[in-house]
DNA sequence: GTGAAAGCGCTAACAG
DNA sequence: CTGTTAGCGCTTTCAC
């Protein structure tokens, strides 16, 4: 009745060579020398899976073996560009070690995120980069507990023991904040999204302590937090009121570079130039702010130092099953990259 | 002797329950009411399941029901703007209709995107979007052979009826074009690259036919083809030195938002201005082109409608099983977004 | 209403 | 060197 075509099976190999089902199986699984399975034999199952096209099932063998040669990619958006280098680097390292990578984007959004997080798990993934949300505690504990391989990047999850991959934020924000003050900007305005991922949180130390350890008192609102969910345009305008409300303010710090994005809209809309009117700099780099009249500075990620290691590491993880005594962390340092949007200016008095 | 929770299953319930494993699974696949199970026994099981933690073991449901819920998502490349935005699109469509999404990108690499489709293959997805790389058709045929359900997205595959969604790049081209003309720019030059992409084909032809309507005659190198997989820097030299030798160029139509970013890089290198010296627009938009200065005028790809449409095209496919006599096609009008870069100027004679 | 049992395709322990 | 076979966890037909 059905015409499609009958998917071939390792049992249909066997049965036209006159073999057993095992020695199929063993050639299929390179363990033909182990197993003393004769070159010529192993030569005739491999021509005929060859002409017949045959394909271990995949579902079967996860079955069997219990391990999926998959890894579950988490971030939190996949079409920005920092998340979108960290998958490419993650996709091709993982195809090189014969992984496929499932992902999944979580907005920062805690429901979603939890339920990825079990969705891949229902996948049967050998292992899971995440990119937490807040508030993401239990999950990771129940990751923890299952024994399930997993490893954070870009952000820890408070509280929790785990395996990360971060970049150093608090050193990259005071160095961004000290270039300013080094080029003379007194008058810093840090723009930061409001929920408190621990990435954004050591940011905004970074900011701090780098004012005050130069001894700059601000006397004005030098922290906006925006939320994000919001439409882009309520965003630009929370900035572009910010920046009027505040006309001291000669520069600005952004956490992140979609903000930075954002904040050069909405200077714009306040028709403020940059640098001559109000300096800009931001987190995270993008092909584009050193295209931008002027470019950008930043503290740059080393995106492909994070995702390589995180790989790296859950697949130690995945291999060796053992899970170490004590959590594996990896601190890197950003770059700072000065361009022109943050020159040194000639020091003004109040 | 293994310490580790043991992973419970359907087994495990029904023995708690001293019911049925058969019982278990209608309750678990919905199918109490249907099968006759009583609703008091349904929510025991219910219950069981919630205090337990139980989740169906994915693999043994996709070797017994020969689905596994799960689609591939084949780019060019995830980190790129238009990709990124295409895989999250349908990632939250896959998400919102119960499916995963395996993603991989092929960087236009023919053996790549071969190895992809097999690997997608090998991991029963049940179905395929797929960004095609020239010389795929072999793998197309195979796949439309063996009933597959997959669908194009971006760009066919010459010499293949298959279903898909894609852009109407011819309009697109010519319509920038004539936008141009129309703004008295008569000498363009078009970017574009080397390989033979129907997309990119089909932008070529709208380029010259705009031309040729207008009646425009090119006394120049209109056209420059660069061959991508290169580095950076030597496709940012080609087309500065490309516009160095055509000085009576007074525009560059870029037929990619990537090359768009590389060529205003390359008119910087000259130090050229845009659009005074010569205005530039590019196809494919991107977050940034608004925020240059000046910011770029471009065809943009209504990216959402058409992620959607080939999701759910797919899904039908999937869900039909029924191979449609005909292919489905969708041709998907680009809308031209006219911004700075590209002014209304004075006729200039020659 | 519920249960027994076959079987999806594969691996590997065990037996020759 | 090769074959027999149990079983991974689930769905579903058929029987009671």
């Amino acid at each position: 009745m059905n015409t499609s075509v009958k998917k071939i099976s390792i049992k249909d190999i066997a049965k036209e060579l006159n073999l057993s089902i095992t020695t199929v199986s063993f050639v299929l699984n390179g363990k033909g020398k182990k197993m003393g399975i004769s070159p010529e034999t192993n030569n005739r199952v491999h021509a005929l899976i060859k002409k017949r096209g045959f394909k271990p099932n995949n579902a079967a063998r996860v079955l069997r073996n219990g391990k999926s040669k998959t890894i579950g990619l988490i971030v939190e958006d996949i079409s920005n560009y920092f998340f979108g280098k960290i998958a490419k680097v993650i996709e091709v390292e993982a195809n090189k070690n014969g992984y496929s990578v499932f992902f999944s984007s979580t907005e920062n959004n805690n429901a979603t995120a939890k339920k990825l997080i079990n969705k891949m798990k229902d996948s049967s993934v050998d292992g899971i980069i995440i990119t937490a949300t807040q508030g993401l505690k239990t999950e990771i504990l129940k990751l923890k507990e299952e024994n399930i391989p997993f490893v954070l990047i870009d952000r820890l999850v408070p509280g929790v023991d785990a395996d990360y991959v971060i970049l150093d934020n608090y050193i990259g924000a005071y160095n961004l904040t000290k270039h300013l003050i080094d080029n003379n900007y007194k008058k810093i305005g840090f723009v930061t999204i409001e929920n408190g991922m621990s990435q954004m949180i050591d940011r905004e130390r970074g900011f701090v302590d780098a004012l005050s350890d130069a001894k700059i008192k601000t006397g004005y609102n030098s922290i906006l937090k925006v939320s994000i969910g919001q439409s882009d345009e309520v965003i630009v305008d929370r900035i572009k009121n910010y920046v009027a409300e505040n006309p001291t303010i000669d520069s600005l710090f952004f956490s992140t570079n979609y903000l930075g994005a954002f904040g050069i809209e909405a200077i714009q809309k306040n028709n403020l130039k940059i640098p001559s009117n109000i300096a800009v700099v931001s987190f995270d780099d993008n092909v584009f702010f050193k295209l931008l009249t002027p470019s950008i500075t930043v503290a740059s990620q080393p995106i492909k130092e994070i995702a390589t290691k995180a790989f790296q590491h859950l697949m130690k993880k995945i291999e060796n099953e053992s899970s170490q005594p004590r959590p594996y962390g990896q601190i890197i340092a950003p770059d700072i990259i000065v361009r022109d949007s943050s020159p040194k200016r000639k020091p003004r008095g109040k």
